[in-house]
RNA sequence: CGGUGAGUGGCGCAGUUUGGUAGCGCACUUGGUUUGGGUCCAAGGGGUCGCAGGUUCAAAUCCUGUCUCACCGACCA
């Protein structure tokens, strides 16, 4: 491709709205375009990157043996309903109306139109298993689409939907589709984890997140020092100590504290938030017969993070976890919760274990600006691990201790069961000739979030550094000044014919610009390798080639520079 | 949905407090200059100041309403 036909785009300036540094470079780079909020137009060489990751997804899942199709964005309300998710599902699904009032959604997902399908097609449990995929527009009206293609509300997804007669078949597949998408990543050339999203009640683990590693990742993940486990912070389970505190005897006294937050608390009577408590309150289960609500309080140590997803566990707390508002927090305890006393509250108290194993420690005095020291458990509370564990932790498998860090997740794997097939009576004549349900997978992959993150772990302050495998072009070729100097335009030309020949793709930056002009934009778009041809290398029938990652150059004999930008 | 902030040529911004000819940088066009790291000079084109209403002799500026967008919290590939 030459520059002079193509839509390159770049632009010096970072757009204001671009917070994360993938966004400021997909913009400066020209790769896509805002036009409304989450939503994206790709330009040519984003579209590229995108095609590229897309192209690898697809290999890599045909040859685990899936099998391609493509569905219908536009999907009839009745299927939704069929399954329940009309209801379920709320407002990030998009709904629509066509010329007749009939009422659509746009595709968040394809479970209902694959188990319809699957329904129609497959009668005979010897066409299972089978598992099918498409490589398609999702469209989810996010609260807050952000981070530019990272969270749009119109994204490219690969999911792929499997169907089985039985739990061993579904793992199988299962297990096969946890080595494509490792597959996947490693060939996309990124650094990545599969980490354990779900170890539910029912034994095993079933649902695996591959996320790639990121400081601005949205999810925390928590890793074994010394073991391969690794764990959505959400997941991982903390450990109780082994040994409580035992109280020292001493009197405790009542502080006069400012501030709001707990921290400044803390910080205003030189305290750490390691001694103290915070008390949360969350609505509890409605009675059928009266409305009256009821109130749950959680008690953790100050330092440490309520866990959302373990809270919701609890016997008798609402799903999903509602928190007080300030004023009911006060109507239900007399004081703001900051002030509550923990050890003493008028409500069902879960208390996290590494709380409840604390002892002399600080909490509220039950009045407003009062803290009291030295407290401790009149009797023992009921405990439950509702806390995100935290560096230092003791790893759940037993083997050394958690680190924690940020992960962009880009892949989710998920034994589904029969939830589909059963609300939509999916299944096959088994061997015996009667009619059985089927158990189903499905797998995701954000294959336009992967650009995103490919970028977040690939770049440097002059751009973009692609991998080899998903460059929207593997070389630059670089003329100086070719619009003055015949043989260089003669070299240039050649070169670019022979490169293109052997099915290289390459850009050729034809335009009439200055030098710089043209390595920072090559640079920023992120092209791992380049050629500059110049007068000054021409005498000696050399070029010079460049490593955009290594900022290596090396000179290379004309005759000898395709063979060796093809071996790369 | 809650909290914060912002809407002025394609992009980044100033101007708004104190109403009075709409400005700067980048990008774009033309001419010249320069030529291995975003040259320099000159001339130019391009803006209903988010939208609607109001106040006023006069509104980007003041008032009211409204829409959009971004950032921080609960969902997800």
């Amino acid at each position: 491709m030459r520059t002079s036909q193509y839509l390159l785009s770049t632009q010096k300036e970072t757009p204001a709205e671009a917070e994360v540094i993938s966004h400021q470079l997909m913009i400066r780079a020209g790769m896509i375009r805002k036009l409304a909020s989450g939503l994206y137009t790709w330009l040519p060489s984003g579209l590229k990157v995108l095609n590229k990751v897309a192209a690898i997804v697809r290999e890599e899942m045909d040859k685990a043996g899936a099998v391609e199709v493509l569905m219908p964005v536009v999907q009839p309300a009745d299927l939704w309903e069929e399954s329940g998710r009309w209801e379920e599902y709320g407002p990030e699904l998009l709904r629509v109306k066509d010329r007749h009032s009939r009422d659509f959604v746009l595709g968040p997902t394809h479970e209902e139109v694959i188990t319809a399908l699957v329904r129609n097609e497959i009668s005979s449990y010897k066409q299972l298993p089978i598992n099918l995929y498409q490589i398609q527009t999702k469209f989810r009206d996010e609260v807050r689409p952000r981070f530019g293609i990272m969270r749009g509300r119109e994204f490219t997804m690969k999911d792929a939907y499997s169907f089985h007669l039985d739990e061993e078949s579904l793992a199988a597949t299962y297990e096969k589709m946890y080595t494509a998408y490792s597959a996947i990543f490693t060939r996309l050339g990124l650094d990545f984890r599969a980490v354990i999203a779900d170890s539910g009640a029912i034994g095993g683990s079933v649902s695996h997140e591959f996320h790639v590693l990121a400081a601005s990742g949205e999810d925390d993940i928590a890793f074994s020092t010394e073991s391969d486990y690794a764990a959505n912070v959400e997941m991982a389970p903390a450990a109780k100590p082994e040994t409580a505190a035992s109280p020292s005897g001493e009197t405790g006294e009542t502080l006069a504290v400012k501030g709001e937050t707990v921290s400044e608390l803390a910080a205003s009577a030189a305290l750490s938030e390691a001694q103290m408590l915070r008390v949360t309150l969350v609505q509890g289960h409605q009675e059928e017969e009266s409305s009256a609500e009821s109130w749950v309080a959680l008690v953790l140590r100050a330092d440490h993070a309520l866990n959302d997803v373990k809270a919701e566990k609890l016997p008798g707390v609402a799903v999903p976890l509602v928190k007080a508002s300030d004023e009911k927090a006060k109507a239900i305890l007399g004081c703001a919760a900051q002030f509550a006393d923990a050890t003493n509250l008028p409500v069902t108290t879960f208390v996290d274990y590494s709380a409840a194993a604390m002892a002399d420690f600080v909490t509220g005095a039950g009045e407003s600006g009062k803290l009291k020291t030295f407290a401790n458990w009149s009797r023992v509370p009921e405990q439950a691990d509702i806390r995100n564990v935290v560096a230092g932790d003791p790893s759940p498998d037993g083997q050394g201790v958690l680190e924690i860090k940020r992960g962009i997740e880009v892949g989710h794997i998920f034994q589904l069961g029969d939830k589909y097939s059963k609300a939509m009576n999916c299944g096959v004549l088994s061997e015996s000739g009667k009619h059985q349900l089927l158990t189903m997978g499905c797998y995701g992959i954000g294959v336009s979030r992967i650009v995103a993150a490919a970028i977040e772990q690939n770049h440097d302050k002059f751009g973009v550094i692609w991998p080899d495998p998903i460059a929207p072009f593997k070389v630059a070729l670089i003329p100086m000044n070719m619009h003055k100097s015949q043989r260089i335009k003669e070299t240039a030309e050649a070169l670019y014919d022979k490169l293109t020949g052997m099915g290289i793709d390459v850009l050729f930056d034809d335009r009439k610009e200055r030098p710089g002009v043209m390595f920072n934009d090559m640079e920023l778009i992120g092209i791992p390798h380049s050629i500059v041809i110049g007068e000054r290398n021409l005498d000696n029938q050399q070029i010079e080639y460049k490593h955009r990652r290594t900022g290596e150059k090396q000179l290379l004999d004309i005759d000898a520079a395709a063979d060796f930008i093809a071996a790369l």
